[in-house]
RNA sequence: GGCCCCAUCGUCUAGUGGUUAGGACAUGGCGUUCUCAACGCUAAAAGAGGGGUUCGACUCCCCUUGGGGCCA
């Protein structure tokens, strides 16, 4: 049996604006977007929407491409930019003036100002008055040779534009309460809306999943679609990320740029599995998944309506998780790569897969290595007080120092095991307390009061550094 | 202001007319313990309000309230 044709080949996309650092809302849609061209088999593509030129940043497409590539949310096509299809849109315009659907309008902006402020005063929505509408066409394209003009969509006078949301359901807006949307900008860019339009349908979009702030402009999408005289495709708008106060997410509260979550030392693994139980939840309740699995299983209709909150304390919780599932060889490289780019220090690989088992239960992001354990890298500094710290019960400070120092100076293994064996001999033998003693060696070898397992880390930082910063320490506290 | 979207523990959510309303994060307690974690156990914690529909509503409908978005 011959298969026709391929017109139903999933389609989906991810538009960002080149205005500034990519936002994690740009990934949490790229995810969906992503994930759901998969598992249909379809194409998940990338286009730059830089017609804004007031906003355009010039270093932000290269930012959105090094996120989306981060995180592993890989586009089949693209990146297009807009910028590079002006004529596209110019001509699109003219075609619907020709049919009818749009209109040239020579209003100034001050007789715009009049009209809005007239408006609000009726207490009437603060539309255009569709004055340039009445004008004949042969005179107003002979006008439009010489003269600033806009390009505007004619939308109807009555009836209801309608869609069926994947997400949301039935929407209806009367059309009467729509604005005769501006196409062509007075600088002859075209707006988002008819860029969004004509892109969508000639790279053969099927599916535009995107944030609910574009849910007001799709009935205008949709008439511009008639009017072109083409099929829709499916919409589904999903909900908006938000910060705690249930405002938009934003810069004040925390990370929202995509690269700094990378730059803190999360996972991009977690920081997709966080985002997609955003709005989302896996049908066996599961809270950690692979891309994979969630590619697979992803369904729009278990997309909640519910602007969820962006709970960094969970995000934490996860990418912990995610640390802690990595093996001690993956993550000393994840640690190593982290270090060399934010950093700048070259750390050798095998110290750093040593350290790895020390430090995966305690931290949460790759960057609070170095608070944790920078120790095994830089050299440690005290004070009197924060080797007193612990008190003097059962012996001086001093004689403790000297007496491990001692100890340890003489011995051949250098294990772990054999250590802390050696070492509680010791304080049995003096009558110490244990957990004392540990913490004032915890505090001369490492610098700090709290750290992965003492032993660790003398095994690991060996027995040189261990004994002379013993030794160093012991000078501070003789010293007057 | 107009239009549109939304409403289960503090947060993310499960649930699709009959459930002791379940799980996860965070929080408290206990255990483990060389600090800190991690881990185990455990506690507290929820269907905005009002009307309907129904034998029965968290669940369906309407209104109110609240939150959010878009348009300028």
């Amino acid at each position: 049996m011959a298969v026709k044709s391929q017109i139903s080949t999933v389609k989906t996309r991810i538009a960002p604006s080149p205005t500034g650092a990519p936002h994690v809302g740009t990934a949490y849609v790229a995810l969906f977007n992503w994930a759901f061209a998969r598992q249909n088999k379809g194409k998940f593509l990338l286009r730059i929407e830089d017609t804004d030129r007031a906003r355009f940043v010039p270093q932000a497409e290269s930012q959105i491409l090094e996120a989306l590539n981060w995180l592993g949310l890989s586009w089949d096509e693209g990146p297009f930019r807009q910028s590079e299809r002006l004529p596209i849109y110019l001509e699109h315009a003219e075609d619907l003036i020709k049919k009818d659907h749009a209109y040239y309008c020579f209003c100034s902006e001050t007789r715009l100002e009049d009209v809005r402020q007239k408006a609000q005063k009726e207490g009437l929505p603060p539309r255009y008055d569709r004055f340039c509408r009445k004008l004949d066409p042969k005179i107003a394209a002979g006008r439009a040779k010489k003269e600033k003009f806009v390009v505007r969509l004619k939308v109807p006078e009555e009836g209801t534009t309608s869609f069926a949301d994947l997400i949301r359901g039935e929407i209806h807006f009367e059309n009467k309460v729509l604005d005769d949307q501006v196409l062509i900008k007075s600088d002859g860019y075209p707006t988002y809306h008819l860029a969004v339009v004509v892109d969508d349908h000639q790279m053969g979009v099927t599916h535009v999943l995107r944030g609910e702030e574009w849910i007001s402009s799709t009935p205008k999408h949709i008439l511009l679609y008639q009017a072109f005289g083409w099929d829709l495709p499916k919409f589904a708008h999903f909900p908006v990320l938000r910060e705690a106060s249930r405002a938009k997410l934003s810069k004040r509260h925390g990370a929202v740029g995509i690269l700094e979550f990378k730059e803190e030392g999360y996972l991009p693994e977690a920081l997709l599995n966080f985002l997609a139980l955003l709005g989302w939840s896996h049908p066996q309740g599961k809270e950690i998944f692979s891309l994979d699995d969630f590619a697979e299983k992803f369904d729009l209709r278990r997309i909640s309506t519910t602007a969820p909150v962006f709970d960094r304390e969970k995000l934490d919780w996860m990418n912990g998780e995610y640390i802690r599932q990595l093996g001690t060889r993956q993550l000393g490289i994840r640690l190593k790569e982290y270090l060399k780019e934010y950093r700048g220090m070259e750390i050798d690989p095998d110290i750093l897969e040593r350290i790895a088992p020390l430090v995966r239960e305690r931290i949460k992001k790759l960057g609070e290595l170095e608070a944790l354990a920078g120790f095994f890298f830089t050299d440690v500094a005290w004070t009197k007080e924060e080797l007193l710290g612990g008190g003097e019960s059962g012996g001086s400070a001093s004689e403790k120092l000297s007496a491990a120092a001692e100890i340890l100076e003489g011995f051949t293994v250098w294990e772990t095991k054999k250590l802390e064996e050696k070492v509680r001999g010791l304080a049995q033998e003096k009558k110490w307390e244990a957990p004392a003693l540990f913490m004032l060696l915890r505090v001369a070898v490492t610098g700090q009061t709290v750290s992965p397992p003492l032993f660790e880390c003398m095994e690991v930082l060996g027995k040189e550094k261990t004994v002379s910063r013993i030794k160093g320490a012991l000078k501070i506290l003789e010293a007057d």
